[in-house]
DNA sequence: TTTAGCACTCGGCCTGTGACAGTGCTAAAC
DNA sequence: GTTTAGCACTGTCACAGGCCGAGTGCTAAA
């Protein structure tokens, strides 16, 4: 099944025309209709003939008896492989794409948006990932006390992500008291890599468990408090324009409809494909099940890694179905992720 | 048209299990079968009677000549209006809601958690526009130099909400300026209305144009940058489960529902509808065109203002099809309302 | 005022039919 | 050997007709 197909240059015309054709209006194309547009001077005959051979292969499939041929995943899989031919992209697109990816804007915001302009290019769903706050170095921290023995902590990194979050403590700090503690914080670990201090603070917590000065103290404990777990659980992926899906698929039923919704609120599936792409360099296509789940039937996924400073952090991608223009819509995913990275990577010393 | 119907008690009997029935199943009813679920020992010829000067009433149609009846958007005004008993809500369902929205969680996280909540329980989208700041104050202010004349700005009010923002200024800062600009505002400012200190701030800047020393000088003019116009533009509302929405209308073809979705994306047309909900108390409800604008055809919206200490400052709703459980869904819509304004209020000085 | 009975209407379902599109196959032509 | 024209075949689609059932409005009797 598996191996390379041997397919002669009048096949590969014909299969490109015919997928651009179903690409264009969904419809299943017939020979005579093929004979017209592929500008080849054969008759619809011999066409009928290559067609046969193309099914054989698994390339092509007839809905029934007396309709056209429509291409398989795998007469997909050939076509974006081995004859298509993306579409260079307008400069004037990408200046115009990178005013609305912003440095300036939070990082949040930036994936949200990046989300929301690859779904608006290519009318179809946008999804991107948060980016992975692997290598991200502490810039300035600050606690503020708020009543009921809580405190308010805000933590600046790569100085352009701020985080904050309510702390619930042992004990009433005065004001006094954190400002110590941020002060020493800041002094200690700022530039230094966030991981690692959440490991140094760790061992510095056990190990000067007995003889302390109270401000040393009360930093660790806070830190490690403003650092353990969750604090770094927001949503894994930023999904856009999903409800563009609706005008595709006219064949589609409301069930299956709704069954691709399920999977857009069970994020969790997606975290496998994503993962994958986050290892590899480039656009990276699945057409129907190679996707991996069920449910997304006759749509496709297209992806691409965006990176900071050589450094993958994160994927963008979008959603689409199977007959998608796939000329069109990988060098905007591609140049999309591109320019996010650019963004991302705007703000913040290197 | 707007006289209150006069509809004797045997009638809104009936009314009230037609309805009860349509929304159960949207399938119209016929005279048989509300003979049998009515259990008003009457025949249905008795029925067809009544069902007859309803309908002159403009309280329920008939789909066509041999279907039963379905209630009008004035028959469901009426039935909720007037016949309707909300349920009881649950205890548990109150405690465990209250759980979920955590009031050490931020602002945004909480809006867009209520809106999930709201959307899961009742299996329809859920709306909530954020929280009008008009009354927050300032908790403390704070200022880091970033390369290229930008600093970060970072604002904390009301505790709870941590703004942050990138400015460009006019010339490169040092970290100590920054410093003392903002101590200076803390100093000046923390515990008042931030609307009030704009306008402070705009007098003050033209007040001491000439001979001001440069502390003051920076504070006001990176202070005026950080709450120039966009800084508050944050989304208006946030949606969620809108993709639930499909699984209703069985009878909504494509078009229709994309048409809805549409809406959805285009939020300012909510805006209208919000506002005149913030004003008034309590639940409101709209049935199909009392919403105000076209596409939700056969959609209800129920809302519920929520508040700070008193305060309206937002409102979270639903969006769902007319023939919705309102006896089920508006006590969740009001409840969910209530907590959120006290998770909100949970971490500020009132 | 209520009820039983009856004629009537209309949507849903099945069936049959004809037009149509496109195929596979075969035999002739290049 | 490859290409083409011709032909029979097969399936979809749209439309029309017929039947059934659900539900109605109306009328006359209880």
């Amino acid at each position: 099944m598996n191996k390379p197909f041997v397919i002669n240059d009048r096949a590969a015309i014909l299969l490109k025309q015919l997928v651009s054709s179903y690409i264009e209006d969904g419809q299943p194309v017939g020979s005579k209709q093929l004979a017209q547009d592929a500008g080849l001077n054969i008759s619809a005959a011999t066409i009928r003939n290559v067609m046969c051979s193309l099914e054989k292969n698994g390339l092509v499939v007839a809905p029934h008896t007396s309709a056209g041929r429509i291409p398989t995943e795998q007469g997909l899989r050939l076509f974006v492989d081995r004859l298509l031919e993306v579409q260079p992209i307008d400069d004037a697109l990408v200046s115009k794409l990178q005013q609305q990816l912003d440095p300036d804007m939070e990082v949040n915001e930036l994936i949200n948006h990046a989300s929301q302009l690859v779904s608006q290019m290519t009318q179809m769903a946008g999804i991107v990932s948060v980016p992975k706050q692997a290598h991200a170095t502490l810039r300035h921290i600050e606690f503020l006390p708020l009543p009921d023995k809580r405190i308010l902590a805000i933590m600046v990194t790569n100085e352009k992500d701020v985080q904050n979050k309510v702390l619930h403590l042992q004990r009433e700090y005065s004001a006094d008291e954190l400002q110590h503690a941020a002060n020493y914080l800041n002094q200690q670990f700022v530039g230094k890599d966030v991981q690692q201090i959440r490991e140094n603070l760790l061992t510095d917590l056990d190990k000067t468990r007995q003889d302390v000065d109270v401000v040393m103290k009360t930093a660790l404990e806070v830190a490690d408090k403003a650092w353990s777990d969750d604090s770094v659980s927001s949503p894994d992926f930023f999904v856009q324009g999903e409800t563009n899906l609706v005008r595709y698929n006219e064949n589609t039923n409301r069930e299956q409809l709704q069954h691709l919704f399920e999977i857009f609120e069970r994020k969790r599936e997606m975290l496998g494909l994503f993962d994958r792409c986050i290892q590899s360099e480039g656009v990276k296509i699945f057409i129907g099940h190679e996707a991996g789940f069920e449910g997304l039937g006759d749509c496709s996924v297209i992806t691409a890694p965006y990176t900071i400073s050589g450094n993958t952090v994160g994927v963008l991608g979008v959603i689409g179905p199977a007959r998608m223009n796939y000329d069109r819509v990988i060098p905007v995913v591609d140049i999309t992720a591109k320019l996010l990275g650019d963004a991302l990577k705007g703000g913040s010393i290197t």
